[in-house]
DNA sequence: GCCGATATTCTGTCGGACAATCCGACTGTC
DNA sequence: GACAGTCGGATTGTCCGACAGAATATCGGC
């Protein structure tokens, strides 16, 4: 049955404090680049200890709502990077033990929709930045991490392309984990290399000539195609992601 | 030219003890649901002092690496939760003042293949689910919080049928951010009620009887069904999502 | 006005302290 | 044996005070 009465929450201190900071970013109290005041500035018109203050800013820190200058010392009030965001989808779900096939999967969801609005929505330099790392991925010597920072450099150009930042972040994440098991399958299948400058190609093209379908069409092909390396690679599908 | 050394990083003490930890746990040498050592005993393992040790630890705790049991005092490892991640997405997204377009583009790329996914493996279980959510709707009386709660509940028990966790939690911040506005929508069209308990009908039926095509083209009116539902509701498309 | 030296501020870290409270063990009662 | 009291140790939340070193502001000189 029901109980009666909820659990009462005694919240520490220093929650409070972060809660109340982050309550003012969020209602845009406190703007991106202001300076936050000092932290004994803060402990005293909280009234509580500058420890206190510090724990609090941590967490603040950590969800990406204040950060430091470059070699600064002074907080400030900032919006988290999509980079930081997705390194944290990407832990959880490594956490988790996504497997590569859930992730193949989602990226089979999204990407090639990306690709077709991309063919919509691209601007001439995003177009100029896809052909740019497309050369630069087809003249890399034998180095496959900079082969792989290349390929994965691509899909989110690509994003970009769509205009629209949720899609980046929500594909942000999948590159990331996608990129450990990437780097065994150009290892270990010789083919995949031409075949991604090929899929590569025809995408650009596509997205030049803003032809959703053929985008979109090929974007399967091309992700269809990671699926196959690993097939030929001997790794297994249901292998953990791992970052 | 180029400067000969990079300049060296000093970082300051908590945040290599929160990365040490945090490695530790990655590597699952510190598996879920094991308990933390206490602070003093990490700060005699680290030699640092117990609050330089606080700070490291409110970091992992805003990353949900490490959590409290319900009313505990001791640290216990753990997985960051989906909902939580998702609410960093969301908060995220909305500092950089994402609009309602953006958030329904997403949602259109991703929604309907989930829901041809979830028609091909769903469960038993998880389609009573959505029935119970269904009914549960409808018989809803004008509580809008409520309904707009049941709405967002379909979605994600529907993201759940995919058995991909990558998706569910690339869905999660998106009807997040989309309840707000529904919220308005539902508000001031009074048909959007009947439609959804339509839309929603017709996903069942399609997800029972195991048929993608149907799923995702029903899923598809139903997205679009919003955009319509927002512009009858006068509410711009370019309105900037807020949590 | 620009530049360099100096003073000031602020952070990172430390040590110690104390109340609250959680946990486990122990005890006695029904 | 199940259960309510009691008690002591362990652990957290919070505080205070302190100090070195780095960043920042100030100021005098050109």
């Amino acid at each position: 049955m029901n109980n009666l009465f909820e659990p009462i929450k005694m919240e520490p201190a220093y929650r409070r404090v972060a809660a109340s900071i982050e309550s003012k970013i969020m209602a845009r109290d406190l703007n991106d680049g202001d300076t936050l005041p000092a932290e004994t500035d803060l402990a005293r018109q909280f009234q509580v200890n500058r420890s206190t203050v510090r724990e609090a800013l941590r967490e603040l820190q950590s969800k990406g709502l204040v950060a430091r200058r470059e070699g600064g010392k002074r907080l400030f009030i900032s919006h988290p990077q999509p980079a930081d965001v997705a390194s944290g989808v990407s832990r959880a779900l490594a956490l988790h033990g996504v497997t590569f096939l859930e992730v193949w999967e989602a990226m089979m969801v999204i990407e090639p929709q990306a690709a077709a609005i991309a063919a919509r929505k691209r601007e001439t330099a995003q177009l100029d930045e896809l052909i740019e790392l497309n050369s630069r991925f087809e003249a890399l010597g034998s180095d496959h991490d900079q082969a792989i920072a290349t390929v994965v450099q691509f899909f989110r150009a690509l994003a970009r392309c769509t205009q629209n930042r949720v899609l980046v972040l929500a594909q942000a994440p999948l590159t990331r984990l996608l990129s450990p098991t990437l780097a065994r399958m150009i290892d270990q299948v010789p083919q995949a290399r031409a075949r991604i400058v090929t899929a590569q190609r025809h995408l650009i093209e596509a997205i030049r000539a803003r032809n959703p379908d053929e985008a979109r069409n090929w974007m399967e092909k091309h992700i269809r195609d990671f699926k196959r390396g690993y097939e030929l690679a001997g790794i297994e599908l249901d292998y953990r992601v791992a970052i």
